[in-house]
DNA sequence: TCGACATACATACAGGATGTATGTATCGGA
DNA sequence: TCCGATACATACATCCTGTATGTATGTCGA
């Protein structure tokens, strides 16, 4: 006999698999919830049961992406010592995680239009996000950064390696893509040393 | 007697206006055409001739706000000499106009989920994408920039730009966070310098 | 100027998708 | 063993897009 804890485990996991792929084969509005479900052997009772709504379960699946994604980046991060190689080596691995396709499109693409980017933000901070701008704080702290808003440096910073993952991922090379990214995130994040000299005029601050 | 061509501009001019600030309220999945057109005392038989569905009709949306945008770009950036200061000029420039909410929802957020991020940078590749591109190069024909792939600088710092777009509408004084974006980008740059010296091993090209 | 054609739009209808209300069987605990 | 909760199915209401068709008005050549 099973228990029904663990058929409720069960279908969640089997729902939410197939709506990944799904979802990110073809877009959020691309999906019918009738053929997903049908592709697991139930209909759509189960899934309104478990999950609510469509957007309920697109923020499941998103949840579980950003989930996978963080846990890439910290332990990327974490085995690096120096404070500015572990930054470059959580973008990295940011950048590698991306290359699947359910973190592109769900995650990058679709997430903030579906759920609203404040929304979507949210959520983000409470995983990659929150690594970006520990490390960022990091990075500050060790003296290698000066910013007057180093919120600012790290939200940049974010939209810099999501356009990069995006814009990276129907590249011939991804991985010839990655590295001119972080080689050139690290010469941008050089700038921002508190020794930098750019021998150019800055605008002034107000 | 008012002739076709006319009233084909005036139809099709009503429509678009309407639907550009109800996509930006709503999001494309929020609005219903029937409303949409009702507002202009038509049907929908209008609205699809003229646009032959409501992707099209987001498309045509979507063109009218980066020309709008490109536009204010170009010509924050003609006025300026120096190239740096002309490119940093553009970027202030499409951040003030991201601030309206028309070109923050419907270009940045819903744009790439909708018309999909191909076609989406496809079609910002004939307006904005093309002048940072162009800046870019400026750039680096100058001498203030050297990077092994230019295109990966372009996406980087567009990326970044859209980024803080978006962040910086709902704050609350979008201009303090315009300045400090700017101001981050252009030591950023300084960091692309070809005298730049970060002071810290560089990854090691391939 | 007059008639045929094209165009601008309205109307009607088909199809599909989400969401909800309700029914049913099974599991778990008292 | 019995009762409630849970997991799921079924049926229905609603809405929205898209298309096919109809109609009136402007346009243009004979």
């Amino acid at each position: 006999m099973v228990t029904k804890a663990e058929q409720r485990e069960r279908t969640r996991e089997e729902i939410l698999r197939i709506a990944t792929r799904r979802f990110a084969e073809s877009g959020y509005a691309g999906v019918a919830l009738e053929d997903l479900v049908a592709e697991a052997g139930l209909t759509r009772g189960a899934l309104y049961h478990h999950f609510g709504s469509k957007q309920g379960l697109f923020a499941a699946v998103i949840e579980r992406a950003q989930f996978a994604v963080a846990e890439a980046v910290e332990h990327a991060a974490a085995v690096v010592a120096a404070p500015l190689d572990a930054f470059l080596a959580g973008c990295r691995a940011f950048l590698e995680a991306s290359l699947a396709p359910e973190v592109r499109r769900i995650l990058l693409v679709d997430g903030p239009a579906v759920l609203g980017w404040g929304d979507w933000r949210d959520g983000d901070l409470e995983s990659s996000a929150r690594l970006l701008d520990a490390g960022v704080a990091e990075l500050a702290e060790a003296g290698l950064i000066r910013a007057r808003s180093l919120g600012t440096v790290a939200t940049m910073i974010s939209g810099a390696l999501n356009e990069v993952a995006i814009a990276n991922a129907t590249a011939a090379h991804p991985e010839r893509g990655i590295d001119d990214a972080v080689a050139t995130l690290a010469r941008m994040i050089g700038g921002l040393s508190p020794r930098a000299d750019p021998g150019f005029a800055q605008p002034s601050a107000p």
